[in-house]
DNA sequence: ACGGCAGGATTGTCTAGTCAATGCGGTCAA
DNA sequence: TTGACCGCATTGACTAGACAATCCTGCCGT
């Protein structure tokens, strides 16, 4: 029992439970084995059991709920669409086909505010084409949906457009922030998104709860104005259990046709 | 030793390694101390140091190279834009300022494409408006960069469309497989893209060679015909790693300006 | 009926060790 | 000089155990 070679243990048990979930013999919500279990069954040490099963819990598809057992993970997304902003109407009837199962219908939605002037962090004050350091004004929101922490979403703009405006407070504004820059003479007509998708860091877990395995998509969409002034950054995190980003597009500049 | 109400010393090493790598002591590309130095630095057993370094290595932060040591990880990532195969024009100026370490200058290109005839996957199927289980023609990519698998992109077509096309054949399509599509009368002019953020399967992992800890981008998107028709389902992953998704937007149907 | 408490099942943390695998550098022979 | 090989440092896999933490369940007393 002391020779490699072979495929380690843990890497087994990991791939038996993976395929046991794949195929759906363990469905969303199961409890798995229990370790004692696993170890009888496989006849190893615990220690390896888990690191089987450490394995599965990074890959996002089982959470453990001490203590009453490791389940299989489930998931639920929900479209998060950057265009609304600038395009509210709604999908093109293809999308309902599926994209049913993701909605907010009938569920909570809660969102906490905070604003504050700090020094531009570099990606911000880069993407203002500002100085680093210099000041700018921030609305910190997490969005709740039934309770549970969704999404954060802070957005940022030079001090000097927003002093004393409405965006300054922290209260939801009704008609929205980029209508109320709009207001002040900075009406955004572009924008541009990155979507970088990485781990979370310590402080995103905690501010959004989240299990291990859960990687986040790390938006950061970038407003200009009809000049090619940038007004606003807009920085989300989107756990990637609970959300699907979506765009449509439409060919430009036909060359034939 | 052995009362615990503490935070575990596997926390405390992962968060004073991640704390370093933060503020730039250790810099990308550099070692971390050896298993057995901080076995000593912190006076716990090796077990409890390697499973610190795991935590790290699951945030992607850290990679080993055995039997070398530990290294932190480098991240350089491309800038994948979907919006290219409708819009090739060049980005607007602005994003240049804080894009240019993107770049794919230089680098050895290089693809290897494979056809297929399978039954459609459900996700597939559901996107092309079939059944499940008709036919459908597959062109998997997988893209290289410098010898390094860089994204897989698997592309769907509905099989009575592209029997007997140009798409059919395993080679590179210099002009583009939309445009053949188009020469066949369907010519794409919407696109619904859906972008997925997960970790990846063990599949994916081999077959891009991801370290443990990299998240995937699932990049969906479906072509559209004037028709409504769709006619081709293309799916992108992408390890987080090496990718940005960029978009650029424009606002439309002015209500007020 | 109800509240609190004890015990049990289960996962979480950790120790102290063994042996395997691997890449690198240095030694030594051709 | 070159190539083969050996040893070493380091990480990888695993064992067998101990004790901690936590939630649930069922019992008991009021």
């Amino acid at each position: 029992m002391r020779k490699l070679g072979r495929t380690p243990y843990k890497q087994q048990i990991a791939d038996d439970l993976r395929e046991q979930i794949a195929d759906g013999s363990l469905s969303p919500g199961d409890q798995l084995p229990t370790e004692a279990e696993l170890e009888k069954r496989y006849g190893v040490a615990r220690g390896t059991v888990r690191q089987g099963i450490e394995i599965l819990i990074n890959e996002g598809l089982v959470v453990s709920a001490r203590p009453k057992g490791h389940f299989v993970r489930e998931r639920k997304p929900m479209v998060f669409r950057p265009q609304a902003e600038f395009r509210p109407r709604p999908y093109t009837p293809e999308m309902d086909a599926f994209m049913t199962e993701s909605s907010a219908d009938g569920r909570e939605a809660r969102q906490t505010i905070e604003v504050s002037i700090v020094e531009a962090p570099a990606e911000v004050a880069k993407r203002l084409q500002l100085d680093a350091g210099q000041l700018v004004a921030v609305r910190r929101r997490v969005r709740f949906l039934d309770g549970e922490p969704f999404n954060i979403n802070d957005s940022y703009f030079p001090l000097d457009l927003v002093q004393d405006s409405e965006i300054m407070r922290p209260q939801n504004i009704t008609q929205g922030a980029n209508e109320v820059l709009a207001d002040l003479g900075y009406r955004q007509v572009r924008a541009l998104d990155e979507l970088y998708v990485r781990m979370p860091t310590p402080e995103e877990v905690k501010r959004l709860d989240l299990s291990p395995g859960t990687p986040v998509g790390y938006h950061v969409c970038t407003g200009f104005t009809e000049e090619g002034k940038a007004v606003r950054v807009a920085v989300t995190v989107l756990p990637g259990d609970r959300h699907v980003v979506s765009y449509e597009r439409r060919r430009e500049t036909d060359p034939a046709s």
